[in-house]
DNA sequence: AAAGTTGTTGAACGAACGTTCGAGAACGCC
DNA sequence: GGCGTTCTCGAACGTTCGTTCAACAACTTT
């Protein structure tokens, strides 16, 4: 991890340069409290060699957010491919986006705290990722919901208030004092799993599983 | 001379004018890129005209945080003094929240979007606030852990995800489509009661570990 | 009617903004 | 060495920003 100087006759490396310090910059001044100077600033290349690699603030905001996003939905579903057990794909969820979290700070708050400072024809582009994101995420619970639910609770409501645990966690956490992905994955999906399952279906869930695996102490 | 002048004609009802077509437009464009022209063409007062009222942008956005988040910790307080039942003391947290979210929709935006937004020394006087805020929701949660509780769940994690659930909401909520204020209390009040409580004794049924992978055979 | 306070305004300030452009440096290839 | 391509930059463009200020209208008090 070469942060400091990008090397010579790299094109594409130095844009990840840019790409990273300038997630930083957003996330500490947000995109429109940011100049392109600071960003300048910050990556140390000039005011108008910056734009030999991005043709406008806005797109360069895209690009942050795009390629973050798809990283996000390409690496779940990479690892949803192996685990078909509907608690553990959720658990697989929450993981994913935690882990994420945590170790690219910047990008996820630009990612979630920005999501409206995108004009279009770009903010189109993020928002598909973004439905297709939710759409999996929905998918996941369904298969969850369909073994026992608390009566009467919205599966809409349900997926967005497991985001809003996820995704809020950018405001708050701090490295220093917090737990790790591992932790935090496990309190959440805690949270979660026992809030939306009917009480007594848990055991029944683990029955029907046809794996004790995880029952045994 | 306090006592002795007459009422002004209707400097304060005009400031909350200004304070309300404020708030949507920093909910709508963002702090920054909000400009004071913006609110004077939204509140039909002159550019200059507005200095009358707030010495500075920031003043601005600082009034606006303020009264909406003296009010809701207000109302709050006021609510608890009546009920001493731990789950209802906190069915109440929810409820002011979400009650002020949904009828509020504007500064609520402005106050969790744009809390960075301030400089000092406007951010310590809003910070101090939130963190009364957070205490008292803090104090509400020992009440209730206090009646028995998941192990190994940190109570800080805990009242953190539930912010996180409620104050997610303005990113998602339509009016039209999503529930009021009563249905949507109640999901998240019975998500995160359920999620916290110890239910029975199999509460060890979610597994600690990691490596979700390889336990789907 | 004069004086004072309260509210409002158009015009302008310097600073900072995103973006452009032409010149030129650094390189691979002949 | 020449030559096109890739990369870099200082200087400047026009626009918008937050804020100020002197002047003036509206209303209250003397």
């Amino acid at each position: 991890m070469d942060t400091s100087r990008p090397t010579p006759r790299d094109s594409e490396g130095k844009l990840q340069h840019i790409l990273r310090h300038s997630a930083q910059i957003f996330a500490e001044r947000g995109f429109e409290g940011a100049s392109v100077r600071d960003i300048s600033r910050a990556t140390g290349v000039s005011l108008s060699g910056l734009y030999y690699y991005f043709e406008s603030k806005q797109k360069l905001l895209y690009l942050i957010q795009s390629t973050s996003f798809t990283y996000i939905l390409e690496q779940l579903q990479a690892r949803l491919r192996l685990v078909h057990e509907p608690e553990s794909r959720l658990r697989l969820l929450v993981q994913n986006h935690i882990e994420y979290f945590l170790s690219h700070p910047n990008e996820m708050r630009v990612l979630w705290h920005e999501e409206d400072a995108l004009d279009p024809p770009y903010s189109g582009q993020v928002d598909a990722i973004k439905r297709r994101y939710y759409a999996l995420a929905r998918q996941i619970f369904d298969g969850l919901a369909a073994e026992g639910m608390v009566e009467g609770l919205s599966p809409r409501i349900a997926v967005l208030s497991l985001f809003g645990m996820m995704n809020w966690v950018y405001k708050w956490h701090n490295p220093k004092v917090d737990p790790n992905a591992e932790e935090l994955t496990d309190a959440i999906v805690c949270i979660f799993l026992h809030g939306i399952r009917k009480p007594g279906a848990e055991e029944r869930a683990l029955s029907t599983a046809g794996s004790p695996a995880i029952n045994s102490d």
